[in-house]
DNA sequence: AAGTCCAGCTTACTCGGAGTAGGTTACTGG
DNA sequence: CCAGTAACCTACTCCGAGTAAGCTGGACTT
C-alpha cells in the first residue's frame, strides 16, 4: 500500500476511490441527507476536487448507480448462461437477482435511490440508464417467446422488472424470505399466472 | 367568489388552496427544484405560512400525495364493487388504475416522487401510507383466491402493485397505449403467466 | 362605541450546503 | 536544474430551507 500521506494519487485511482466512499455515504443516509463535503473529508480531499471529477451532486451519484447497475448485470447475464428453456433461463435470473440484492445491499440501496433524481435535469440519462435493466430481460424473451409484437414484448419487460424490485424491497422486511423462496414466489406468479391460484 | 385583496381566509380553505397549487408545482418541475418560496408566491402568501400548516417541505409533499392516494384508492376501490370473479374484479381495479394514471397526470406524477424521500425522517410514514396501496391488492386476493399462506399472498400483493407501476411509467412514452391496452398486457400476463406464450 | 383578543399574516433574518474562482504544490520529462 | 502540468487547496458566493418576533383586521364582549 502507498504508506504515509495520502496524496497526489492518479486521476483513476482517486476517482474509484471517491465513488468507493460515495456509495457508501449515498447507501447509509440517502441521497438527500448526504453532504458533499462530508464525503469530500471521508476521501480525505477536498471539496473541488469531487466536482473536478464528477460536476456536481447527481453526477457523483449517478457515477455510483452506473456502476451498481453494471454489477447487477454482470451478475445477472452470468446467471443465465447455459439455460436450455426460458422456464430454467428465468429462474436462474431472478434467483441472480435476489442474491444480488441480498448480499450487495449497498449497491442495491443506491439503484433504489435514482428515483430521487425524476425532474433533475439527469432524468433522461436515467431513463436511458434504465432501459438496459429491461433490454436483457426483453432480449431473453424475444429468444426464448412467442413475440411478434414488440410492444408486448417490452410491456412484459417492464412488467417483470418492476414486479421484482418491488418483491425485492419488500423481502427486506421479512429475513426469514431467503433468495430462494423470493424466486419460487416470483416465479409461481410469472409463470403460471393468477389462475392457478384462484379459487 | 371573495372578490378584492386575497387575504384573511379561513385556514382549512387555505390548507386546500396551498396543496393545490403545490401539487401543481411539484408535479411540474419535481421535488428537488421546487421551492417553498416559489409555491408561497403562487398562492399569494408568504412562505412561513406554509410551514406553519405543513412543518416542513417534506411535510407539504406528504399533504399532497396524501391527497393523490386517497383519490387513486377511492378510484380502483369504487372500480371493483360488484365483480363476481376474481379475474372480474382484476380486470376492473387494472382498468381503473390505468386510467386514473392517463387522466389525472398531476397525482400520479406526484405519487412517482414519494420515492425522493427515501432516506429522510418522513420514510417510515410513507412506508406506512404504501401499504394501504397493497392492502387493498391483499383483502382482494384472500376474498377470491386460495392462499393460507399469507406471507405469499402479501407477496403477490407487492408483485401487482409493482409490476403496473412500472407498467403505467413505461406506458406515459406511448400514447398509443391506451387503458385498455394496458389492461390487457397486464391481465395476460397476471393471469395466464408466461407460460402460455413461451415456444 | 370602545376595548381586547387572537387567528392569520408579514418582514427580516440565520444557517447550511451546493457549487466556484483563483492560487499553490509536488511530481514528470527534458 | 528548470519548466510545465496534473493534482490539489483556501476561501469564497449564492440560494433555499427553516425561524424569530412582531403586526393587523375583525369578531366578540361589556
Amino acid at each position: 500500500m502507498t504508506t504515509a500521506k495520502r496524496k497526489r494519487m492518479p486521476r483513476a485511482e482517486r476517482e474509484r476511490q471517491m465513488i468507493e466512499i460515495a456509495e457508501q455515504v449515498f447507501g447509509e443516509r440517502g441521497y438527500a441527507m448526504a453532504s458533499m463535503d462530508e464525503i469530500a473529508e471521508l476521501v480525505g480531499v477536498s471539496k473541488p476536487m469531487l466536482y473536478e471529477y464528477f460536476n456536481s451532486k447527481e453526477g457523483l451519484l449517478l457515477a455510483c448507480i452506473r456502476q451498481s447497475r453494471a454489477a447487477l448485470q454482470e451478475a445477472t447475464e452470468q446467471s443465465i448462461v447455459g439455460a436450455d428453456s426460458a422456464q430454467e433461463a428465468l429462474r436462474r435470473g431472478l434467483l441472480a437477482f435476489f442474491v444480488f440484492i441480498r448480499e450487495r445491499r449497498q449497491a442495491w440501496s443506491l439503484l433504489r435511490h435514482e428515483m430521487a433524481l425524476i425532474g433533475t435535469p439527469a432524468a433522461d440519462e436515467i431513463e436511458e440508464t434504465r432501459r438496459q435493466q429491461t433490454d436483457l430481460i426483453t432480449a431473453l424473451m424475444s429468444g426464448y417467446f412467442d413475440s411478434e409484437d414488440t410492444l408486448r414484448a417490452e410491456a412484459s419487460a417492464e412488467f417483470v422488472v418492476g414486479a421484482c424490485e418491488r418483491l425485492a424491497i419488500w423481502c427486506e422486511r421479512f429475513p426469514e424470505v431467503t433468495p430462494e423462496k423470493a424466486t419460487e414466489y416470483a416465479m409461481d406468479l410469472l409463470w403460471a399466472g393468477l389462475s392457478q391460484r384462484a379459487i
